[in-house]
DNA sequence: AACAATACTGACCAAACGGTCAAGTTTTTT
DNA sequence: AAAAAACTTGACCGTTTGGTCAGTATTGTT
């Protein structure tokens, strides 16, 4: 009993220490992408010295990666949300709204894996090729039974993957732009909720379901 | 007419290089950032000496605030086609048209420019305050006396162009993850025409309008 | 209380960076 | 032909960077 808490501490020490380190880094890659972010400023905005940051994680690179896998971590679990048997309309509507939701809730992590991505991917490859292609592959293959069974309108799924993909992360990334024609000021709760709606309404009337 | 001529020969030959290190530059932005690309690696990507990219550009924000401007200046000439006197279908569809188009033709650019929000528009902010939010409200405003007419469906017209812009912009800015979704191909000519008629379909039929 | 393991940190270093410069070459003007 | 202007470049420099390390403090174990 003791020496479960003890150990439970020392664990929880150590992975709390390196949770505050990895939230820095992923505002940090965020807004200064991989080249420009200095271990330097990662520490400062965790508040430890630099070398304690080290003390944790051996290279940036190694913080980098372990930031990349975490969003994508949290995305390949957003996407449960598309649940097939739930047939197109539920499916479409439920995964765009947890899209959505990220999109709100993780805007470093949806900055960090576009840069990524903008970069070619040196990190995240494996994944891409791996657990992101074979999931696009059983979606894909979902939406066009809906498409032969007359349940939706004939659309290239990948094409209508790819739109849903845009257009919610769009929020995150773009979320500058987008405050910036908002008279510099960030979405509100209402405004959150338009951008939901909007993005729903035209998707799925655009591949023919209709939203109620 | 001889100084004419060799006026015109030396304007041409600083033209000329200078356009070279741009070309370069963009690219080298585009894959490794601003922080990540060398002012070494651009020279290497022009076949100049470093030295000589500096005597055309005093520092390396220079270089990376042309390529900025440069590509907003063809995305903001693409914008006109967005041509309201069309009506809705026409305007919108060869809006799409165009900005497909500049995924294509100036993958660089793009990656640039989505680099550049991503991380706060250090560099563009004014552009966007300035050109950007006035074409956007603009049109905004179109967009919505089309809705009042019934000549489509109701939709928050910020968030059509949002949609209109993330799409587009997707298929240049991560088209590492397309190409890997795709066997590691890109795509072909077929492929960007399939691209194309499945984003105009799935807009244009979402705010209400045919097609033909 | 003694010991061991983990956590912390200031000082330091080699490498890489953006940028400069003086000394050359080529091109244009007179 | 000679002077001026523009172009080219290898060598160089101060600064910043990721990462190390030796020494200290704290925490856990016996």
């Amino acid at each position: 009993m003791k020496n479960d808490t003890i150990s439970f501490q020392k664990f929880a020490k150590r992975s709390q220490n390196q949770k505050i380190i990895l939230n820095a880094a992923e505002k940090v890659f965020a807004e200064a992408g991989f080249a420009g972010a200095t271990t330097q400023l990662i520490a400062d905005v965790a508040n430890l010295p630099k070398a304690n940051v080290h003390y944790y994680f051996k290279t940036k690179q190694d913080i980098y990666r372990q930031v990349v896998y975490n969003i994508f971590d949290i995305w390949m679990e957003a996407a449960s949300a598309f649940d097939t048997e739930l047939g197109p309309r539920e499916a479409l509507s439920r995964y765009i709204d947890k899209k959505m939701d990220l999109a709100r809730s993780h805007p470093y992590g949806s900055k960090v894996w576009a840069s990524e991505i903008i970069q070619g991917a040196p990190i995240i490859q494996d994944y891409l090729e791996g657990q992101l292609k074979e999931w696009s592959k059983d979606r894909c293959m979902h939406i066009q039974r809906w498409i032969d069974n007359g349940e939706m309108d004939k659309i290239d799924p990948e094409h209508l993957l790819y739109m849903i993909w845009s257009t919610t992360q769009h929020y995150a990334d773009f979320a500058h732009q987008i405050e910036t024609l908002n008279s510099g000021k960030p979405f509100s709760d209402l405004q959150w909720q338009t951008a939901k709606v909007s993005v729903k309404t035209i998707i799925l009337k655009g591949v023919g379901l209709s939203l109620t």
